[in-house]
DNA sequence: GTGAAAGCGCTAACAG
DNA sequence: CTGTTAGCGCTTTCAC
């Protein structure tokens, strides 16, 4: 294998006879510099392979270009998609981004922050575990001049540009569609009290309900803990075993709703017909099970693109713009477990 | 806001009367330096909260500290697996990963190849797009003294470290687990001819059937071409709809399955009784169907695992090392697709 | 227009 | 044991 020593500009400079400082500004198409070295200079470097060494050029700017993405678990569907579109608006612009994840837990949330601090990066993006009810190990960032975004599972004791997910609307869009279709008994298996999601998407619930002049009893609520399909197949059996039972159903997440599925095919439910059933986050899964499962779609890669352009903004614009918050749509996908009355069709 | 000008060595050397050098080294600790002096050195620093400048040390030490990562796509459960055993493994050793995707093409894999080479990555660990034929944008890695290790999809034309999961024998398992659960007519939806991994499944779903001394038809292979439901319906169709229908299907992948199931279900063709059916990748929504799917694990964390400990290998103990390939095993996970006759009992 | 020189923070040979 | 010195490759004043 031959010496691979890399070019350098010094290398470009003796054997160009120019000095170090006008390769470096001619390769930069600098004003300063005539219009034939520029040319001179740049068919050197092409023609022979030069690639600035990236790592004198980011110690001697003090940049990274590294980013931080610290997510709760890299192997889930949401936020793979919203990892995925950070990588792809970061590289973009140059940058690179760093995977940490907090696997839920508020300790290595700040394990990694440290790390991240330690490494110098040049912004993070976050999106917080369940378990973080304060934030000073994020707020370190600001104080050395990181600037940081929040993504999806945002607190509101951190003041940073957020983008989220309107999960009021897309709750709101899907029990209207209950409503629309002919469903009138609907129940809601929510997520837990202190979720800021499972409350807006309850509060949309509520008001669906309520905008059509209808009400719902308490009766129709269950508050699921865990999330898991075992939930949604247990309180489904309650929910159906009261006196009045519901004839549809909207779930907190998709996994709950495949739990009320199942209830329902066991005891001979017919879905849509006799029970609808909606569900929320779009999880592959969902088109796959039969009858398809109606959801509402959340855009996690675009989540992950916007704050990504939020971050680059604050990295090269500095800290001082304000933060905004950008809510993203999450979006109804109508699939088979509702049924489809002539009512609805006229509408759409 | 304070001035948050970072101590540097220098800082301390001044405060502490002593040279850059002296500080550099007894911050590790070096032999030559007095126990005095280290101790004074590192409480100062601990003090101060001195952290070295990454970007200063990498440039000098010309390392990157930073591995890429190419794979297919993202926003999988495999690979995401995969990603997660590199992520920890790279962490773990002060590395951090540089992840890209092909999208399976190609092109776009030149593309990152070259960005990662250009960025300077300390090495390179590759899955393969399906398109890939040949790999000279990879053996540039190789001309540049980079060091790559290849996992899960890999090539024969490139000589690299590898890490591969057992299809054969994954597959070998399934089948065995058939038989001896009392299946005797056994199909087999293969994946596409030239893709190693089906062939390998083949292979061991082949020496399977040969080594029970059974035998099968032609007609009893299925070939896939995109790996879909909507092709393991169609196959499922076409096996039950044959003169002699299977007593059993084994799928190149549990998407596959999962269509094959939708079938039979539709066809009120009772699962396991009747038809038993097993899968391959273990997918989280083979535990969330009923019956639940058998499958064959793959075990990507650890995947990804092993090929980053390859790799770190060759970056600290150089390239000369031989390039070993290291094969982990894919394991039968049993649920409720499979009946359970009591022959199988005694053996576990 | 171009060149000379300084310096980013750190490491490592070399010298005492 | 510790200090001096040089230098990694690049950018950026400041001269000419």
């Amino acid at each position: 294998m031959s010496e691979k020593h890399q070019l350098t500009l010094k290398d470009i400079a003796r054997e160009l006879g120019l000095a170090v400082s006008t390769v470096s500004r001619a390769l930069k198409s600098h004003p300063d510099i005539s219009k034939e070295t520029i040319k001179l200079v740049k068919d050197y470097a092409e023609k022979h392979h030069y690639v600035p060494n990236l790592l004198a050029v980011n110690f001697r700017k003090s940049k990274t270009f590294n980013i931080g993405l610290i997510i709760p678990e890299l192997v889930h569907q949401f936020f793979s998609s919203i990892i995925s579109g950070v990588i792809k608006e970061a590289n973009q612009h140059g940058y690179n981004v760093m995977i940490c994840q907090s696997n839920e837990h508020v300790d290595d949330e700040k394990k990694v922050a440290q790390a991240l601090l330690n490494s110098r990066v040049d912004g993070v993006i976050i999106s917080l575990s369940n378990e973080t009810d304060e934030v000073s190990h994020l707020k370190e960032f600001i104080a050395a001049d990181i600037p940081v975004v929040q993504v999806d599972k945002i607190s509101d004791l951190f003041d940073t540009p957020k983008v989220i997910v309107n999960d009021f609307a897309g709750a709101y869009q899907a029990v209207s569609h209950f409503i629309k279709s002919g469903y009138r008994k609907i129940a809601h298996i929510r997520g837990r009290l202190n979720v800021q999601h499972s409350n807006e998407r309850f509060r949309g619930y509520a008001e669906a309900i309520k905008h059509e002049g209808l009400s719902y009893s308490e009766d129709y609520i269950k508050v699921c803990d865990q999330l898991t399909e075992e939930e949604g197949y247990e309180f489904a059996e309650q929910l159906m075993s009261l006196p009045g039972p519901p004839d549809a159903i909207f779930c907190v997440t998709d996994l709950v709703a495949l739990g009320v599925m199942k209830y329902l095919r066991e005891k001979n439910i017919q879905v849509p017909n006799q029970v609808g059933v909606i569900g929320f986050s779009n999880w592959k899964l969902g088109e796959i099970i039969s009858p398809t499962l109606s959801t509402v779609h959340q855009p996690g890669y675009e989540l992950g693109e916007k704050a990504t352009e939020l971050l680059l903004d604050k990295i090269v614009n500095g800290m001082d713009s304000p933060n905004q918050t950008v809510v993203l749509n999450a979006d109804l996908i109508v699939r088979e477990s509702v049924k489809n009355s002539p009512a609805v069709d006229g509408h759409y």
